[in-house]
DNA sequence: GAAAACGTTGGTAACGTTCTCATCAACTGG
DNA sequence: CCAGTTGATGAGAACGTTACCAACGTTTTC
């Protein structure tokens, strides 16, 4: 293992300056061709690469060229293609990419946000977790550039990008209403979460325009692994009454919702479900299951649109950007017959 | 937008020498307690916040908490679930992850790699692409710490997380032969990549045991896509004697056979299939799919154990890990009645 | 009671880079 | 032939931090 050569190891190797190593190594004019040539060469012999952070703490003012993303859950599908989605953003602005996943704590979100600003990203692309973001604000006001996805965060004037949650929520439910169902289960996330609390907010507009309120009995909040959410479907299935359809606020909702319905063979088909997010194969289980779904790459793409504007210097008013669901719907929303 | 505030700053701010504050900033002992609080009060009250470009250039030597990861594509579940591991495992040694995917191209695989190391990361997880990896060996001799994961990298002395591609392979084929199954489908990945080679290999190895070869018409590499999965199990289903069985060589392609047969419904059940990685929901299909699976938060947190135990100064020779799969029969293997 | 030890604090030199300016030779034009 | 211009190169100071050592007052020790 050797020393890292520095700037000043391939001058003397190459028998010039430490200046004109930097001219070379940044491509800048006002080199003669030869000089360059044996500079180039003393560089590839001792394998020399420059230090950005060093570079990075001299030209001050100027940019670090990272960023940082903190999700939810990166192990999460939705989640993961977004994250794929703002890396290829950045490496077309040559930057790279900090990760992060806060697992909607708030302290772990102040935790990482801290570490990628104490390496002095240029900006961050934040999905934040409820509660204050004072810190986030400070951040800004330092000259960090911050975006929020997939919620807004509360007393911070960022660019955000969001989807019609209560909009694709209330389609969807009145798509099952629109079949006929009165019975309608939800199942749902932490309600604390923004954009779950809007999907439920959606679930109720549905049932305001015809003039009905949802049964408290079919209302299941604060679902948090597709485990629980089986379990409380179940458990919902299993009433004197059951509903005759249900909606799941999300993908891991859904999921634990289809494993209780096929755990309970002899139910399948008995009842309707719609879940928000898109999965894969949902088209291929039977029934099939319709989906309010949501395009995590074109998310990730806008966001990190924003962020390099931003970093570019746009300093107009802070943007919400509403990217719109749509309605998959695969044929499970009809009243089925009663079980036999 | 206000200029950051310096260790020097908060010096002046707190009426005492800059190295005071360097001491309280890192808990160093030595500081009066009231000393430390009136250093403690004009860091709030300033907002400061360690630069780490700046301590990181001044202690050599010393780690700088980040690592890099680099991934195929982390849009793939299999590889955000490693990701998730790797990283939960860096939070426990306050260590800051880069992400980037090679998408299987060298010439990305080597600018990402160098856009890390240019930012001095204490180590790389690689999964490492086909070819040449000369520019990894650079870094390792440079004292950047390197494991491979999914697949080995040629010419490089580095620790390396796999999993028993081979034998699950051909656990599975052997699984469908003892059905009673003969005609066999091979539908594979790209097979310049190492895991994939692996269980074609595998796929032959069971061939073999009985003393047959594979029939070439049955045999498909370079599939990239779901899509151009699904077209060529297509193909393969339309031949004049189709196969009674598929294996497919990744979660990718077996989806893409599943939308195949899905969608050519009049066949459904008249094939079995076999696929290599565990996939969401693979137990609701119908018929359900067996899968060789891999456990990759196994992968990822096993990685990150071999990397920071380097970081933490391990020298002894390089270790390759072997993690097994599972192959997890769920009931598509039976030989299946003729088509009607 | 002088010397040694301790606990607290500060001054200064790096780390590897880039920025600013100075130098110096070789041209150019009148 | 000399002032002025150009083009290539180099010297030195910063950037924000930490390692090292010196300085200081107070206490302990024999």
């Amino acid at each position: 293992m050797i020393k890292r050569p520095t700037m000043r190891d391939v001058a003397t190797a190459a028998g010039v300056s430490l200046m004109t190593v930097s001219r070379v190594v940044n491509g800048e004019p006002g080199v003669l061709p030869e000089t360059a040539a044996r500079v180039e060469r003393a560089i590839r012999k001792l394998g020399y690469q420059r230090n950005d952070m060093a570079r990075q703490l001299r030209r001050k003012g100027q940019l670090s060229e990272t960023i940082g993303l903190l999700v939810d859950d990166l192990a999460n599908p939705f989640f993961s293609a977004l994250t794929r989605a703002v890396e290829d953003a950045a490496r077309l602005h040559d930057c790279v990419v900090l990760i992060g996943s806060s697992n909607d704590s708030l302290a772990r979100e102040r935790e990482v946000v801290s570490a990628f600003c104490a390496r002095r990203v240029d900006g961050l692309i934040v999905v934040p977790v409820a509660g204050s973001h004072r810190f986030l604000k400070d951040q800004q006001a330092l000259g960090v550039k911050v975006v929020c996805v997939d919620r807004p965060a509360e007393n911070l004037a960022a660019d955000t990008v969001l989807v019609d949650n209560r909009r694709g929520a209330y389609q969807a439910v009145r798509h099952l209403i629109n079949q006929g169902h009165r019975r309608i289960g939800y199942l749902g996330d932490r309600d604390d979460i923004w954009a779950v609390r809007e999907r439920y907010s959606g679930f109720n507009d549905a049932f305001a325009d015809i003039g009905l309120v949802p049964d408290a009995a079919l209302i299941r909040h604060g679902l948090r692994s597709r485990l629980e959410a089986a379990a409380a479907a179940e458990a919902m299935m299993g009433l004197p009454v059951p509903p005759t359809a249900l909606f799941a606020s999300n993908d891991l909702v859904t999921m634990g919702t289809v494993d209780a319905l096929y755990s309970a063979r002899q139910r399948r088909g008995s009842v309707a479900l719609v879940g928000f997010d898109e999965f894969a194969l949902a088209d291929k289980l039977s029934p099939p299951v319709t989906v309010v779904a949501q395009d995590p790459a074109a998310i990730g793409a806008t966001a990190a649109q924003l962020l390099f504007g931003r970093i570019a210097g746009d300093t107009s008013p802070p943007r919400e950007v509403i990217l719109l669901t749509r309605l998959v719907v695969r044929g499970s929303g009809e009243i089925a017959p009663a079980p036999t």
